[in-house]
DNA sequence: CGATCAGTTGACCATATTCAAAGGAAGTGG
DNA sequence: CCACTTCCTTTGAATATGGTCAACTGATCG
């Protein structure tokens, strides 16, 4: 998105702040709001009927958020962190869309994206044990190797992830309860894989050992 | 797709034929090929190093099959059936692309329905118990009611689930093992909400029934 | 008719959940 | 500044759910 589609788009564009928690769109409502992530951390999740509820993606900076062409949203759309969203309405939006056609291709690129990224996720919820789940999930907040990581800190000259989720949030991502992820964390402490330094604050000692457990080979 | 653009495919278009189990596209392997599926079944499905696998989702007739922009895939592409494919080399398909521009659009509406649908499924594998995930499976075999539910036969006057997938592909997409599978829908069929004709031969009895089952209200 | 393969069923066990209690950080008000 | 509250996290003990291993059934096929 760069050029004449994104000076077209500035000018229609209005800045709108949330807080962490708030909801910016509900699941199963209908929502005209169409915006870009300017920075910040929203959740997508799911709510099955009883109240159980599965994050199956995150969203931050440059990221779309908003329903293409249908108009309800099958997601709940949560801030984690504070976020600033640039929006406008979906006919507007719509409209720009018309006069660039390589912007239609960048959004199937992004979508064929999320679609690696769910079925990555699915196979590591539907295959994988606790400790391998939570170790898969350390692996990407690192970043996957190259990229920009947005969770990795120095911090006192060491490389460290800083993240702003909670327990529950990681559980309510793996498919965990918060305690089954806190316990996970302590183990791989305990075992010298990862530093705990705070909560929400953590040191990889030994990537190769957590990327072992997170897809042993045997 | 349809008019000028399908007909300028069908002009370059070869035909090929899998056996069911055959493999078509490898996992991490670069395949050039692109093809529509004319008919039968395949299943998308991811390995672990350790030979673990989960089935990440299903095409069927009138499917695209290939990847769009990355060139090795992350799916092993596996027939469940026998599979009639129309090929072509990914250069050609490209160049139609290129002049139809609203195919690509159809592609996009295509890869946010597979995002949703994954998402679904993550929602399923990360929250629901094994009971539930087997009512959800048979939900979904039905059709979700609309569409062309291509598992929906009239057996003997009654309307019959019949499906091409064994206790282990059933498993492999739920994240579950073939046994819990196999007991599950024993309990189902004993608690009168399926019946069990033959293995892959199944009647719902009481839809409303199942649909608590699948996602319970409390 | 044995052989093979898929599915079912049973017994036992491991893993993650549930319920409960306690620890720790941050914020509020006296 | 310190008690007090609240929220999140950690840890423990008991339980339940699904996995593992194994035996058995039934169908298909040469």
């Amino acid at each position: 998105m760069e050029g004449s589609s994104l000076h077209e788009l500035s000018a229609i564009m209005l800045h709108r702040h949330f807080e962490p928690g708030e909801s910016i769109i509900h699941q199963d409502e209908t929502s005209q709001l169409f915006a870009i992530i300017v920075s910040g951390v929203v959740k997508l999740t799911r709510l099955l009927p009883d109240g159980r509820q599965q994050i199956v993606g995150f969203l931050s900076s440059a990221d779309l958020l908003g329903n293409l062409f249908s108009v309800d949203s099958h997601d709940e759309v949560e801030c984690v962190t504070d976020v600033e969203l640039c929006c406008f309405r979906r006919a507007q939006f719509e409209a720009v869309l018309r006069q660039h056609p390589e912007l239609e291709h960048r959004l199937l690129q992004k979508s064929l994206k999320d679609v690696d990224d769910a079925r990555e996720w699915l196979t590591a919820l539907g295959r994988k044990n606790a400790t391998e789940k939570v170790a898969t999930f350390l692996i990407w907040l690192r970043g996957n190797g190259g990229q920009h990581c947005p969770y990795v800190r120095d911090y006192e000259g060491h490389n460290v992830l800083e993240f702003p989720f909670s327990r529950q949030e990681i559980a309510n991502f793996l498919g965990l309860t918060l305690e089954t992820v806190s316990r996970t964390l302590s183990k791989l402490s305990a075992a010298g894989v990862i530093r705990l330094i705070e909560s929400n604050r953590i040191e990889v000692i030994d990537p190769t050992a957590l990327d072992e457990v997170a897809s042993p080979s045997e």
